[in-house]
DNA sequence: TATTGTTATACTCTATAACTATA
DNA sequence: TATAGTTATAGAGTATAACAATA
């Protein structure tokens, strides 16, 4: 198989698991990666956007579905009037926790296929393509 | 960088870069998915189903919206009366092969952050875990 | 005036359930 | 009856444009 096959395929591979896993919980991956955005911070909905690369009128859905679901919370801005802060519920936060623990696993076991050295070597190299 | 996090993050580098060359001929990643299975085969709804991993419901609305935009198109089946086949046009077919150059060419570019060795040991780690 | 966020609108994508036509 | 496909419906996700409130 050759570089860009290996490389796509590979990708399609790695969403279906997020996929998979998100389905579970009823979470889409774009919801996943809300989620896990918010463990350490509390952004805008600005921010959030340049996060996840959507615009603004899109963070408003998507935080409003998150939002009737428990699983974050609107605060306002204590320094811009405008502004609201995004945070997880402490519901928001286990389910961020949860999922990764499982993506982490389901990763983890697709990797089995290499032994520790391949591991080491594929790791070191996938981490030169991300941040070359 | 551990191994989960390199194997999540490359597969959203790949995803966006699917996004960007689709964007530019306004096609979803998911027309772009259908347009490559198309190019080898005619196969009917329910098979493309299976390649995509959607509802037979869902190809429906997939395949209409390609054929609307010429890209794609419906014959009945020679053998059965109730299923059609899905081909590409002349103009899906271009679109395809436009495409996959310029996928070709950014995931390659991509790769150009490792040397010759390190590719072909990369490729050859990645084929191994997408096909185990 | 500029910025933050929401709303109105429109479209793609997806699934479930009900349907039609053929096997 | 069973299968191939479509339709009706509902909902998530996305963007653009217009808007309100605040800076």
């Amino acid at each position: 198989m050759n570089t860009v096959d290996a490389l796509v395929q590979l990708s399609f591979q790695v969403q279906r698991i997020l996929a998979a896993v998100g389905a579970e919980h009823d979470l889409s991956i774009i919801q996943i990666r809300l989620l896990g955005i918010l463990r350490d911070r509390q952004p805008g909905m600005l921010e959030l956007g340049q996060h996840l690369g959507l615009d603004k009128s899109s963070i408003t859905g998507l935080v409003s579905r998150a939002e009737k679901r428990g699983l974050v919370r609107r605060t306002p801005s204590p320094h811009d009037g405008r502004g609201v802060l995004v945070a997880l519920t402490p519901a928001g936060r286990r389910l961020a926790e949860d999922g990764e623990m499982q993506i982490t696993r389901r990763i983890t076991e697709l990797t089995k296929a290499l032994n520790a050295t391949q591991r080491k070597q594929f790791t070191q190299l996938a981490s030169v393509l991300v941040n070359p």
